[in-house]
DNA sequence: GTGAAAGCGCTAACAT
DNA sequence: ATGTTAGCGCTTTCAC
């Protein structure tokens, strides 16, 4: 804990510079209707000084933060679980560094938070936000239209009132889904199983979704519920098993949940591959490449989305307000997944 | 992307209520030194109006932000192998909620970027900030204290030159390492080996330093290099088993380490616990009640330590300013370990 | 191309 | 107890 240092105004600059404060502002930002030479004195004397503008004084005046919030509702993603949350916010914040943008962080538990976040994003502090809200029934998307703040979200939000014209950006979850379970068919498999994920979240019905669109006529025993957790995926793992001991191949929702099964049929005796193919999605390094075997899997650039979510959001904030239309109003983009092959199918 | 309305200003309000802009920013301020009947007739004016302070217009007079910073040098340190990370935002994220203050996000990824944190900070946008700073050489602490903005660190940073008299919240990692070790020992284990952390944090040298103070005379072959990730536990783990075959226990730096060193364990037909005890560090959850056995470890609390973290610098920050040495300038906090029991050890 | 001056919305003396 | 007023540091017309 050390004193802070009273800090030099544009006023000292200018005065150091032998210039008027307007001046300085405009080399500050830019230089442009400014001569050389004296662009040059100026940012001389900004330097010397140690100059850095005053945000609160500039943004008083130009209404503009260079802030953009990011909500995630925690409890309720899985967020601890595995390091997406880190990677997406790794993607966001080079991107927003890019733009000069700082990132805010908000975090909520519950109905009280929800609250919170609403006035703050009502506020005004930021110029915009990105949140993620995987739920199905989360206020989140609706609270954040009424706040009238320029929003993007992290996978496609559920079917709420205002919500059908949100801009979001998600992976091609029934995509890949579809590409995981042809690649269990082209293996041979004919008795295929999928362990869901939390189905109140849109990535685990879109996934499904996938499953289903290939296994047109998969008995239903053939789907058992998970939660994306290992724990999830080992119980779920263990009704399939019970129900249709004669499965040969397992789509799991995602890796975690991969994870869970695989350890369950092996105390259960099954080879993997051989007996049982198994296949997640995610690609979560930490966990697809430690299990054993190594995890076959759909691979998501997490870090990519956050990148284009905030890509996204900051061209929307610079078409308006400017000839509208320029940056254009964003639409939502959904990035392709590949299939990564290692030991498990 | 919706648009943004004008927002009514306190001058509004005070209309409104047919007061004086001052009683109202007296009301919005918790109303100190105004009558009831007119506190009254304020809030209800700012309720229709839907009032909301800006923030920028009052950081320019008051020079507070509500705003907290914090840093993560990210490439160097573990987050994104394991929850840490986001188990540390959420304590962070909870505290500073509570005291009105908001989580600005500042992500590192080299030299570049610390040059950026470093203005960012001088810069006077936040009124502290919270760095993680686990390296030994790590030239943020140093910067940081440059900036002069009053700041605490999570876990022990490495000797700079001002890092002397830094505030930080650690574990007991050496206590913790001397639990563990000893606890081996009470199951009658002689060869006890350890699998370091990556030794340029603070944590692992530690860690190091707790597990020798119970094995003073363990052999240096004992003793392998580990990085904190499951495939450095592997190879430490090899390597260990090839130079002393006939070790009974194994003290991993952490979680991850010890789930790697289970799986050699396992592959070399080595039974846990029977022929080799094993312990880790962490308790991280998803992990230690995952592996095979589940594994005995050393808790920390890491929600626990954000949690604290915030609440240091904050009133730190409270202190500053009014009479001196109120809030009380803080000393650093470690907090204790506690060994959880599972089948490993 | 450069400077002078008018605020942005708020708080904190100071007056009353 | 309440109102008046002077800025906080900056951007941005508008003259020159």
């Amino acid at each position: 804990m050390t004193e802070t240092a009273p800090r030099p105004t544009l006023e000292a600059v200018a005065a150091r510079a032998g210039v008027s404060r307007a001046t300085v502002s405009r080399v500050v930002n830019g230089g442009d209707g400014v001569r050389g030479p004296l662009v040059e004195r100026v940012r001389r004397a900004v330097e010397e000084l140690g100059y850095v503008p005053n945000q609160a004084a500039r943004s008083l005046v130009t209404k503009r933060h260079d802030a953009v919030a990011v909500v995630v509702a925690e409890p309720e993603t899985r967020v601890f679980a595995d390091p997406f949350f880190a990677l997406q916010l790794r993607g966001i914040s080079k991107e927003l560094t890019a733009h000069d943008s700082q990132l805010v962080l908000l975090l909520t538990e519950g109905r009280a938070d929800h609250a919170r976040v609403g006035r703050y994003l009502a506020g005004g502090h930021v110029d915009g936000a990105l949140v993620f809200s995987l739920h199905l029934d989360d206020p989140l998307p609706e609270l954040v239209q009424r706040a009238g703040v320029p929003t993007v979200f992290g996978g496609r939000p559920g079917w709420g009132e205002g919500t059908r014209s949100a801009v979001y950006v998600d992976s091609d979850n029934r995509g890949g889904a579809r590409d995981a379970v042809r690649h269990l068919v082209g293996l041979g498999r004919r008795r295929i199983a999928h362990i869901t994920g939390a189905l109140d979240q849109t990535s685990a019905v879109d996934r499904l979704d996938g499953f289903r669109d290939v296994m047109v006529d998969a008995a239903p025993g053939l789907i058992a519920e998970g939660d994306f957790t290992p724990a999830g995926g080992e119980r779920a793992m263990g009704e399939l098993l019970e129900r249709c001991p004669d499965l040969d191949a397992v789509f799991a929702a995602n890796d975690l949940t991969a994870s869970g099964a695989l350890r369950v049929l092996r105390a259960q005796g099954r080879r993997v591959p051989e007996d049982v193919a198994v296949i997640g999605f995610d690609d979560m390094l930490p966990v697809a490449e430690q299990t054993d075997p190594p995890l076959t899997t759909v691979r998501q650039d997490i870090e990519e989305m956050g990148r284009l979510m905030a890509r996204l959001l900051l061209r929307g904030l610079r078409g308006r307000g400017g000839e509208p239309g320029v940056g254009g109003t964003p639409s939502s983009v959904v990035l392709p997944t590949t299939l990564v092959r290692r030991a498990s199918a």
